[in-house]
DNA sequence: GTCTATAGCTAGATAGAC
DNA sequence: GTCTATCTAGCTATAGAC
């Protein structure tokens, strides 16, 4: 995928970049305090990438990796649970700092991704992966009969976007209150829309 | 409220400010490029204002007045029509390009919020007045009979974050196929969940 | 491969004429 | 009030020693 950058040299990038977005957000980053976040020198950065945005498409590649398999990596065979925790994990955790970090850097850059192409070109994939993912969790559930016959691809999608919304809100903003509402909601819209009648949701969000 | 700015001159900022956005991204806004956008000089901003901050931020007062104005515009004594209307207004209309700037460039700032207490303030009270509003409506629907006994704060905020999604995936993105799924499954939602039995969705949105 | 030092540029902001 | 000209700081990126 990327050109031959070492693993050792990679991660430590990634990592000092995402400290730096965390700490200043996209907007204000600058080489000087990407290199602040890690022992090594501006120069060690300049050396393994060519430029300062392809520092950022090395974190963002990082990020969207990251997510897509955190979502793939939920353990169930149940379609009902995978569909809860998914919604549950694409919702976020605020109390994660590292997480809440790493979610805002994205949106940020989401939301620049219209005056950068590597930004578009990443975030597009990566968006429609994930409802990808969703749809085929759906078709499942709707297969075994835990589901009723919705539309895949649009369900995947609405919930996506009730979690994407909920995300912008809650890490970048600090509303928690109403990202309780907000997952109260969502968890309720899964029970009454796209469950079966008489399945239950898991033991956790009930 | 913002210090004695002549109305003239602070339309003609934030119009400068609002394209400067709409090209560069908040990212890559520079005060010459702010220049470029009006027939006036860098230094005519820096008379009427003492950084660049606080140009974007006259920017960020003219666009959440301008959202919150446009939905307590919406024409209409019936809670049916207001409440889809309102989410219709919310999730915004990727063909209008001026719409299109000032959503994305919006939700550049939301994104850079965390670094930046005058964008934090400002976008948590707007996020706020707009959550109020839709739950005004939902209390209306309840008491003339026409919505189900739902919570009207947790369903507007349900509501609010769908479309705030949306917006950041149709306008950031251009996956306009997944604005038009979600809108289908946003209005599907009011339909079955908010509307009583019996009552039907307005006829535009059917 | 990684460092220190610095080139070269452009940013935000100001001075002073009008 | 608005302009042109310009200052200074801080940025990205590179050169050259090790």
């Amino acid at each position: 995928m990327s050109d031959a950058v070492p693993d050792v040299a990679r991660a430590e990038i990634v990592g000092a970049v995402r400290r730096a977005l965390a700490k200043h957000g996209y907007a204000r980053l600058t080489t000087k305090k990407v290199a602040a976040e890690s022992e090594k020198s501006e120069a060690f950065f300049f050396y393994h990438y060519d430029t300062k945005d392809d520092l950022v498409v090395a974190f963002l590649d990082w990020a969207t990796e990251r997510s897509a398999e955190r979502l793939a990596a939920i353990d169930s065979d149940d379609p009902v649970t995978r569909l809860f925790v998914a919604c549950d994990v694409l919702v976020g955790d605020y109390e994660d700092e590292d997480d809440r970090g790493i979610n805002v850097a994205m949106m940020e850059l989401l939301s620049h991704a219209p005056h950068d192409e590597a930004f578009h070109d990443r975030l597009s994939a990566y968006k429609r992966s994930v409802i990808d993912e969703l749809a085929a969790i759906v078709s499942l559930g709707i297969e075994s009969g835990a589901f009723r016959d919705v539309d895949p691809e649009a369900t995947a999608a609405y919930l996506l976007m009730t979690a994407d919304g909920t995300t912008g809100a809650v890490m970048a903003l600090g509303m928690t209150d109403v990202g309780e509402k907000v997952r109260e909601r969502l968890f309720d819209y899964l029970t009454s829309t796209v469950l079966a009648d008489g399945v239950s949701p898991p033991a956790a969000f009930a």
